[in-house]
DNA sequence: AACGTACTACGAAGGTTATCGTACAAAAGC
DNA sequence: GCTTTTGTACGATAACCTTCGTAGTACGTT
């Protein structure tokens, strides 16, 4: 009724459990989002290609915001999403780092 | 029929794939018994106080085996698990430790 | 051989996840 | 106001995960 403004829910820093980030961070399609964040800074939804429809990147932007890996805004249509790396950081050093090179690591691996 | 020698089943190092690991950290069973063997490296199955049935401990050892997180041998009755570390920092260096280190500043967190 | 210890295999229940299609909503621009 | 763009909500399905109890196997000890 009364156009809400569209709000997202995070947890905040002292909420977020390392049992949900790694959990979070374990599927292929969230990996390959992390990575793109990484190295691109904010980027909307669309602009990172995924091999999934649209409501499954939903979904899956979902659940790496509700672990809080990342920070989601809307900006006109666009949804923005950033890794909440100082958040991350602080709470659990150098793992996101340690991920995204490891992921790296195994991409470059002779298969 | 024949009595097999118990073998276990354990991914080469070049199978191991870094979903399949953050996977298995991604449970807090789990990173208990990672936890306990980065510290006190092999160990029996029982040695560590796990809040979950017999073969629920069986189930996550499994799991962290078939991962490539842990290797397993069996010793009389009993059956050790290792920590593949050579393996895990070859492949993904420093995942383990900082894990094993965000573990830690979690459990030390003010709740 | 009998016993105890340590772990496994199986099957099941209950919950969660990943995936999708369809229909909808909010904002920007025409 | 209409259209396009971008993403959401919902419902469904199939797969998977965690958990357990029960019954069983392998090994060492007596």
């Amino acid at each position: 009724m009364t156009p809400q403004p569209r709000t997202l829910d995070h947890p905040d820093r002292s909420e977020i459990r390392l049992e949900a980030v790694l959990h979070a961070l374990s599927d292929p399609v969230r990996l390959q989002v992390v990575r793109f964040l990484a190295d691109n800074g904010e980027s909307s939804c669309s602009a990172i290609d995924l091999a999934v429809s649209k409501s499954t990147t939903t979904h899956h932007f979902r659940v790496l915001r509700e672990a809080g890996v990342i920070r989601q805004v809307y900006r006109g249509t666009a949804k923005m999403s950033s890794l909440r790396r100082e958040d991350l950081d602080a709470l659990f050093p150098g793992l996101l780092d340690t991920v995204v090179h490891a992921y790296d690591a195994q991409a470059a691996r002779p298969s």
